[in-house]
DNA sequence: TCTCATGTAACTTCAAATAGTGCGTGAAGC
DNA sequence: GCTTCACGCACTATTTGAAGTTACATGAGA
């Protein structure tokens, strides 16, 4: 997904799904799924049509990690959890009294993080790694992982 | 998995895998498989024959929810990471580079927290619930979820 | 020696996530 | 207007990992 907007970034007219798709080794539809929640937050824009498809709406520097987490619908960060929310199962009920501050702390501490990196730190970190490593260039171009 | 120590707990004769297992609403195999890790690291014991059955070998004071977590083999604690330790991909570096250390901090925090609560706490919340309301207690026996 | 209990290796569901297909709709070119 | 192109969406198919099950070997006690 992250590929998909800096493969974007690239660009400066607009980008099919099937361009994206085969480029990431998928599926047009998966792309459109994946950017359904970009597009309602207004991170980018897609066009129907002749000459259409996804052109970002904002700059880079502009989106978040954290935007683009939100965007996606903010699934949970941890592996683990409280299994479900009001159990009728007294042990669980412990062990969510004891241990929900901490899965709080430590998904606030994630976002914050998230919030710190934008897509053109990303960008460039990325250019950076391919001006040092030019043979990675068609990897990554053809995106055969 | 903490329902079998609590209730192993309860109990100060070997309890068989049949019963734990008739308690959780399992299999008893699925008993013996996830205490396994737990036996291996000394938290437990296992007899054979008449009699036989689990027991704890250690206080539940001395048992924290780290140490279970260690035993079962250091899962993930993330839902999101790294995808691959060293990805041919520039994007997934640059990700990776950015991200890293928020992962890791985010994770020894929620370690922590673990090894802050021992098994006794909870059992002793759990008492606490359970004398709080004692409608409960047919569920908690019965563990028919 | 018979019964009871664990240990383990297969094998079998089962459910959630992911991927793919088909058809509808709107926009551009001819 | 009609064809082509591209997204949108509902529905179906596939994959994959966990949980459950069966079967059998091993060891301990009555």
């Amino acid at each position: 997904m992250l590929h998909v907007l800096l493969h974007m970034a690239e660009h400066h007219a607009p980008v099919t799904s099937q361009t994206l798709a085969k480029a990431m080794g998928t599926n047009p539809v998966v792309i459109r799924r994946v950017m359904a929640g970009l597009r309602e937050q207004g991170y980018v824009r897609s066009e129907k049509g002749h000459g259409g498809g996804w052109t970002l709406a904002r700059d880079l520097a502009e989106i978040t990690l954290r935007d683009i987490y939100d965007a996606i619908g903010c699934p949970s960060l941890l592996a683990i959890g409280n299994r479900t929310e009001s159990p009728d199962c007294l042990v669980e009920q412990a062990v969510n009294a004891a241990l929900d501050t901490a899965f709080q702390d430590a998904q606030a501490l994630l976002l914050a993080r998230l919030g710190d990196v934008t897509l053109a730190m990303l960008s460039a970190d990325f250019h950076a790694r391919l001006a040092a490593r030019p043979a990675a260039l068609r990897t990554e171009i053809d995106h055969v992982h």
